[in-house]
DNA sequence: ACACGGCCTTCAGCTTCCTGTCAGAAAGCA
DNA sequence: TGCTTTCTGACAGGAAGCTGAAGGCCGTGT
């Protein structure tokens, strides 16, 4: 799953990032609002972890904003307050679940494995396009029922463009979505990348727009 | 059914107590193991709820010894998170589950419908893999109708596929399943599993997903 | 108490295969 | 056609994974 982190305790933040990635999890980790408001903006997510009291602000406008927009990403809040109030107000503001700091990582765990579990029985657990069946959850995308052996790279990518039918996504995007912020490339690496899904996948799976990028075929 | 509880916690305790007899079982509770080896002597119990930690001594010796007698009374284990270390030992031991505590008394009631369900003679459901059958209940494999021995640590990991199959699960989210929170291992312990794993039940029932983890094989 | 044996971890060397890079070919566009 | 952008096969470096062997721990039998 894709999973944002909003928060400013860079100790907690940190555990809380490990843990999400020992289990496989890719997390994007930032401190304030606005930050977040952006990366909810250009990505989109499987989970939120907000916390509550942030440099910039408090996290239940951001919340209900969020929910006035019509998004309905999961939100699990992260806060010190542990009073009755305040969890209710939560849950009116639109959260999922609310855990009280300090937490034990394998609550966290177990929270995750429950969002998982509904991620993994949603609405659309399997994708169909063409002949090919995706499965978000389980990171598996059949070709004519065979398993397709995806690299993580692949994976990443090709995740990009299920989630975002239609849109077209640039290599920057995609370079974004591959690569920390820091590390940098210097040549046609998403060329080659999509190069290779295409093999795996079928040519007409992506569809290539000149000068702008890539897109999930019509099919 | 007859059901030995053996917990020094009286507040656990009583909460299982009540618990179990208001399912409609009978309940001796002790908190000591020599008062639990009376009671196993004088009396036949169809289940026993055994605790590791008790005040005249540890559980797992206790269990080691009542099947050297020849008793083979079902054993559920309860243990704390921090131990789950010995759950592995408590496999080899003897025992037929573990539950890890706090858990919850809804998770003890399917436990105890399973053991009435055996203890009442009805088939335990079987899983079927490729040439592998597998009973989950009897921990138990056979290849091509030949019973395969699998060792403690081999077991929970390949439990751990079979309870997920399709899914990806990591090393890290595997050597969870083996140790303790705190205890690391610094080293290839799940890839030599994993490698013993696949010669004794074939090596296509495992699948190596590159820099995410494991999966169960499609055959 | 001692030795034996099974099981587990560690280590080291080996194999596999992922991935970024490049270069030439192909395709789009004017 | 000529220019740009994209595609794709090849390759090398290195990371990730595999596995045989050695050593240690623990429970068991003598």
């Amino acid at each position: 799953m894709r999973i944002l982190l909003i928060e400013d305790d860079t100790v907690l933040g940190a555990g809380v990032r490990d843990q999400i990635q020992a289990e496989g999890h890719s997390v994007d980790w930032v401190g304030r609002l606005d930050e977040a408001g952006e990366y909810l903006a250009s990505a989109s997510y499987d989970l939120v972890l907000l916390d509550l009291m942030l440099p910039d602000g408090r996290g239940l406008p951001f919340l209900r904003e969020m929910r006035k927009r019509g998004d309905v990403t999961p939100v699990i809040i992260l806060t010190a307050l542990d009073q009755i109030s305040d969890r209710i107000e939560g849950l009116n503001a639109g959260a999922d679940d609310y855990m009280v700091k300090p937490f034990d990582l394998s609550e966290l765990s177990a929270r995750l494995a429950a969002v998982a579990r509904r991620y993994a029985g949603n609405p659309n657990p399997l994708v169909t396009i063409g002949d090919l069946e995706i499965d978000l959850a389980f990171r598996s995308v059949r070709r004519n029922g065979k398993l397709v052996a995806l690299t993580a790279r692949e994976w990443v990518l090709f995740e990009a463009f299920v989630q975002h039918p239609g849109q077209i996504l640039s290599k920057a995007q995609l370079e974004e979505r591959l690569y920390a912020f820091d590390a940098e490339v210097e040549s046609n690496t998403i060329e080659v990348h999509i190069s290779r899904l295409r093999k795996k996948l079928g040519r007409e799976k992506i569809d290539t727009v000149r000068g702008m990028g890539y897109r999930l075929g019509e099919s």
